[in-house]
DNA sequence: TTGTAAGCGTTATCAG
DNA sequence: CTGATAACGCTTACAA
């Protein structure tokens, strides 16, 4: 592969030229950049970019740790950080992993050097040690994270709100018994949507019952076993609120197959909003979340944060959800 | 941030003693080892990637150049690509933009240095001016690309069989005019799918009409356009190909928004087999692909490529299509 | 306008 | 087993 070596040689001028007909910035004669230019493209040059950022301590990219990449949720989130990064002219460097502990450590450390600021969605309750191996002073924004983390700026949805809508509103069409589908342990959105859950529960008067909250890893699978699980029970729930939109699906084929309608049988609402949701039959009442403005915000702030100058951005941003009535609550069917 | 330097120092080794913990490859004495370790920790040091790169000229990363990143098709890829380049012990230097021309090069030159191999989508028929800006005697494998190109290897999808198949079994339905909504223009699976579409009428005796071949660009709003133009004419079609899934949802809407039934009033197929497919209402009768393993088995190839002694791999892989039979065809529905 | 030369943070090659 | 030191390919003062 040819260097800037080989370039300068071949046009009969220094490196410093050719590295200044790269970078625009300097003047360099007309007739010497075209030449220059030319001499590149025949010998197919083009600037090599660790070099490149290792000088200028830049690498026009953007470090994304995911815990996953499965399903549309993190799909929007991806595309939203795509979309800003694209039109600031950033490269992403993705990861997906589960990224506690050691396997945090071990992405960042990858990363160091390759990326000027990182977007870290990291959902573990209890991930303030695994945050801590992450460097100092450097641009982070995080995604869905506990807010007592006022150590970086951040994004969260409002997961209280929105699920104790969701319930005002079964409570509202009538129903008393309303169970939820849980998500996953120790995850920060899943422990608020609880809250939002008993909240909204309080708010009809009536009292939680913890029978009632079954356990879920917001996995489709996981959705399908709460369901089955609900059926087994003498005296099953007349509404069930999955607390994503993953679940409610694995819920509504749990239903389905035991000969259960939606919703005139059972009542059904999920969180999330995705795509999906609005083409199954019944459509899929929900609460909506712009994912990909999630991921979009995130972006916009790091880079944000990247011009020179710019303070510390340590605030936290709370993206707004609004609860999308369709049929599978019922509300709609009659 | 701390260096090499700066923990050699601390350390009272040299660099090259560091360097030499942290490759593990040569011999360190134990307690040596441990106290550099030890230092580095506390200064918070982890290797320069940037640097480490240039030296090594490998980076551990692979490029992804997709055309896209929206819907299911796109998402599945990349976790296809994450799959296995995680597995490798890889990381995704992602790049999504029509890749032509230009935008193509721009792209390329931005990777230079920073990825080992390249995995391109790149479906425009004529893209061939495009390809030629891809670096010579750098590993490459392609999706979705035209058979023509020698110069890489390449992944495909069995475009061809699988339409024909889709168009068979709806004239075995006793279909006789099968529209068909086209991809994008000038997209090669596109391309492939119109012929297997014609190639499935000539099968069953049915003469292709022009005008049973509805444009569209696989967005569902194409989708839903054409199927609205469908329904403006005097003799409309009995059935409707999609060439792929997401035109086939935005069909299926137009549909219940004209107040017909799928598939008593009329029959529809897709392309792809999303997983959304499987929930909608009518469930999708599709051409199923394995689309996660058109991403993994691509990045496997890159991989092998990438160790060194292995010799060019410039052989076309084709992924087999299945037909997944489901009610939106009304082969179920009775 | 152009060239010279000093790094950027690593690893690799030699000596010791 | 460890230490100097020369690259890697590039940018950027500083000189000319």
């Amino acid at each position: 592969m040819a260097t800037i070596k080989d370039v300068a040689r071949a046009a009969g001028v220094s490196v410093a030229t050719v590295s200044r007909v790269y970078n625009g910035s300097a003047r360099v004669r007309e007739d010497t950049r075209e030449h220059v230019r030319q001499v590149a493209t025949d010998l197919g040059y083009s600037p090599n970019g660790a070099a490149r950022s290792l000088i200028t301590s830049r690498s026009h990219t953007i470090g994304v740790l995911l815990p996953d990449l499965y399903g549309e949720f993190f799909s929007e989130v991806i595309r939203g950080i795509d979309l800003a990064a694209h039109r600031g002219k950033y490269h992403l460097l993705l990861s997906s992993a589960r990224h506690e502990g050691p396997e945090l450590e071990a992405a960042l450390r990858s990363m160091r050097g390759r990326v000027d600021g990182l977007i870290v969605m990291s959902p573990e309750l209890d991930a303030g040690a695994a945050r801590r191996s992450l460097p100092e002073n450097f641009p982070v924004i995080l995604l869905n994270t506990p807010a007592n983390d006022a150590a970086y700026g951040s994004m969260a949805v409002q997961n209280f709100e929105g699920a104790r809508a969701m319930v005002s509103h079964l409570a509202g069409l009538g129903h008393r018994r309303i169970a939820l589908i849980r998500g996953a342990e120790r995850n920060f959105d899943a422990a608020e949507r609880l809250r939002g859950y008993r909240a909204g529960l309080d708010a009809a008067g009536i009292t939680p019952d913890p029978a009632l909250e079954y356990a879920g890893d917001f996995s489709e699978e996981s959705g399908h076993a709460a369901a089955g699980a609900m059926l087994r029970r003498s005296e099953r729930p007349t509404a069930v609120f999955a607390a994503n939109d993953c679940m409610a699906i694995g819920a509504l084929s749990a239903f389905r197959e035991a000969g259960l309608r939606v919703p005139q049988d059972i009542a059904l609402g999920g969180f999330d909003d995705i795509p999906m949701g609005r083409y199954m039959e019944p459509a899929l009442t929900s609460v909506h979340v712009d994912t990909s403005a999630l991921g979009e915000r995130a972006t916009m702030r790091l880079l944000d944060a990247l011009q020179d100058g710019t303070p510390r951005d340590l605030r936290r941003e709370t993206l707004p959800t609004t609860l999308v009535v369709r049929r599978s609550c019922g509300a709609h069917s009659g």
